[in-house]
DNA sequence: GCCAACGTTGGC
DNA sequence: GCCAACGTTGGC
């Protein structure tokens, strides 16, 4: 199994809204780097740390769960979307997506802040100045590190 | 709201 | 293929 960190803003869509729904598309990627995590290497069953970006706090506000393969995002063909891709070959849809499905909710935020400030997370993509890939991937101990910061109930 | 960092576009 | 201009991300 592989692990992971995806973005979401929570204004627009947070771990909250997820312990709601259960379960969510993830629409929208329009970046190939993380698009081809997607495509190559997320399988169902891997595990997400669920990161609020542009929240203050930013930080790591739960756990996720790959609960579908990547397929065809249907918003790039949609001209009403603000993820309408006009370039896009119907035939060959550049932009995919998978489903998600919310596994468990942090008391509290780990913080950014936090995170950076831990040693143990050294070398983790997230705390990189710079770093803008709303899909990474993360190394197992990051991963077990930033639940134990969290009391999380969810083990690996 | 500002701006640094990064990705994409397009002229050449 | 280079690189300047532009657009976006995301912390602050």
């Amino acid at each position: 199994m592989k692990l992971w960190l995806m973005k979401s803003e929570p204004d627009v869509f947070s771990i909250q809204d997820l312990a709601r729904d259960r379960t969510t598309t993830w629409e929208g990627v329009r970046n190939y780097q993380a698009r081809n995590f997607m495509r190559d290497d997320m399988k169902v069953g891997d595990l997400v740390l669920y990161y609020h970006s542009n929240a203050d706090p930013s930080g790591v506000a739960g756990v996720a769960r790959v609960a579908k393969l990547a397929y065809p995002d249907p918003t790039q063909f949609d001209p009403k979307s603000e993820y309408y891709d006009e370039g896009s070959p119907k035939d060959d849809p550049r932009w995919l997506m998978v489903d998600v499905e919310f596994v468990e909710a942090f008391d509290e935020v780990v913080s950014l802040d936090r995170l950076k400030s831990d040693k143990a997370l050294d070398g983790m993509l997230v705390i990189k100045k710079g770093q803008r890939l709303s899909v990474q991937p993360v190394e197992k101990k990051h991963f077990a590190r930033v639940l134990k910061l969290a009391g999380a109930k969810t083990k690996l």
